[in-house]
DNA sequence: GAATAAACTCGAAACGATACGAGTGGCGGT
DNA sequence: ACCGCCACTCGTATCGTTTCGAGTTTATTC
């Protein structure tokens, strides 16, 4: 079929071992390097990381499980990831479990069933039995933007709540008193971090009030549905802080709709890089996640554990712009 | 180490060859499927898919080569793929090589090295040495978004001549005269193709200015830089034709800052699906390209060659909206 | 219940690379 | 000229599965 590493060795006259020890970067005599190259170009080898995986208990590779591959968030991660990765010579193999436990679960299967050497997983649930059987097969997993119960895993994550608490207190230092919350479902680890450093800082200026909160589907329309219902239920709204990216999209396009103006009839915070709206809105105020650290600590903390590291957590500062 | 098929044969007391039977859906008999599913789940037995891939020589993996992974058109595009090759039993390994052809080849070897079954990729250069080292390597390769000079491989357009001809036309029948196109590098496959197709309806119409086309970097900064400059040398412009999501977004913020109202004071038409803006444009025309599509026709094309199946080019429609 | 066909099961040999212990050659020192 | 040592090089076993031809059950038929 292919070239071997036993073409090799025929060709040039020299012992497998001899090549594979030359492919290893183990030192052979000039000569013989002189010939093991020529006969690589010539053959056209390439080397097989099957045959290899299978001997050395390594496949150069790690999986990526996230439950949704076409968002801002997770692509920046991701490319970050995979320049640092294929750096180190891993390469990744992405799965997008669509938000589906069932699938999660499942995707897990596949990607342990291709020997990858490393997980990096931002799990759909925080019960650390998502992955529980890629610790039982002594996977390093790094789990990102979620906390879970389990310290066999490592955690990448931001300081939630306390930038979101941060970001209520500047709205209100700004003179804020009804501030409308928006988030995803709040069962979500990061949703929930959110939620709760807002209330901190409305309790601590005596502003909390729950029917200012809501919760929705984490997507564009989610975002809109609830600002038009926060507008239409407390008209004297004075601020309004979203903390996704999807949901800010959506809430600026109900407060445009509605002719509320942001800086002047509105205050307004939203989450992670909206440049593009930015242009519009220049007055908005944005809460910025780290997003390409976040994929490039989660990286290196899985190499680092391939290596025999030790599970940590780690926790990323977020900034407001 | 892991648990493998042959600790499955002692638990159950049947040979290696059995077990392997059962594993690929070979009919065993009633009583030994019993015990050998029984004995999967008690010693959580997952296929070692290396040993596998190394005697099938098959790895149930696909290579996904693109030069950007973090935009609109590529995350749509893997997302689909992704979800229809999984259904079919195979793993992507995404790798960006960042529009560098240095990085392009040496991401090739690295995906050839992981022995993919296939490869889907959107090329840098249209030249057909990028994937030759695929294609003498038997591998089937699809490429996306570009025609190549190639007829080993399969491609997967869209029609982007006639869209862009049709599109410049909309423009000239509004009444239009002095249309600008904005495009990237026209060296580019898909950028020149559209440049050829707004050329072709304004040479018919007798309005072709080669002042008024524009071409540069594809990027939201591009865009801009490219809008500012048409306006400011051809201020009596009517009407700009971008041909890319990223351009067309710099370009209604450039538009934006300079006071003119796309649908008023100029009419615009965009490229992908701007959702985003059009809540604040609402009047914005956009060409709109059927990107599920085109990773999923791909995805299936590619089954289909590792399969056995020829090359075939594949041109797609899209639409003006 | 014996013969025959059909349906499973078996053992051992691959697949392509690496690991390991043993073997070989060249070289400096005496 | 011999010894010892270092630095490569070699042959072979091995990784976990699948494959294949041959062997064993089971079912069917008369």
């Amino acid at each position: 079929m292919s070239v071997t590493i036993k073409d090799l060795a025929k060709e040039t006259g020299l012992a497998n071992a001899t090549i594979s020890a030359y492919l290893n970067g183990v030192p052979v005599r000039e000569y013989n390097r002189v010939k093991i190259e020529k006969a690589i170009k010539k053959l056209g080898y390439i080397r097989n990381d099957y045959a290899r995986g299978l001997k050395t208990h390594r496949s150069g590779t790690v999986g990526v499980l996230i439950p949704e591959l076409s968002n801002v968030f997770s692509t920046t991660i991701i490319t970050e990831m995979e320049e640092y990765l294929r750096e180190k010579g891993y390469g990744i193999i992405v799965c997008d479990c669509k938000t589906d436990l069932r699938r999660e679960e499942e995707s897990l299967r596949f990607l342990l069933s291709k020997m990858v050497d490393g997980l990096i997983i931002m799990p759909v649930s925080t019960d650390k039995k998502a992955f529980s059987i890629a610790v039982e097969n002594n996977i390093p997993v790094v789990v990102i933007d979620r906390k879970t119960n389990s310290d066999e895993v490592s955690h990448v994550v931001i300081d939630n709540r306390e930038i979101s608490r941060k970001a209520t207190e500047k709205l209100i230092e700004k003179g804020c008193e009804r501030i409308a919350l928006i988030t995803g479902n709040t069962e979500v680890y990061t949703a929930g971090e959110r939620k709760e450093g807002y209330e901190e800082a409305m309790r601590a200026a005596g502003l909390y009030d729950e029917k200012a909160v809501r919760d929705g589907k984490l997507s564009v329309e989610g975002g809109y549905a609830a600002t038009k219902s926060i507008l239409n239920e407390i008209p004297d709204t004075d601020a309004i802080f979203v903390t996704n990216y999807e949901m800010t999209i959506g809430s600026i396009i109900a407060l445009n709709e509605e002719g509320r103006k942001i800086g002047k009839d509105i205050e307004f915070t939203g989450f992670d890089k909206v440049e593009i709206t930015k242009a519009f809105v220049p007055e908005m105020r944005t809460v910025n996640q780290p997003l390409p650290e976040i994929g490039k600590v989660a990286a290196e903390t899985l190499i680092d554990m391939i290596g025999g590291g030790k599970p940590r957590d780690i926790i990323l500062k977020a900034e407001i712009v």
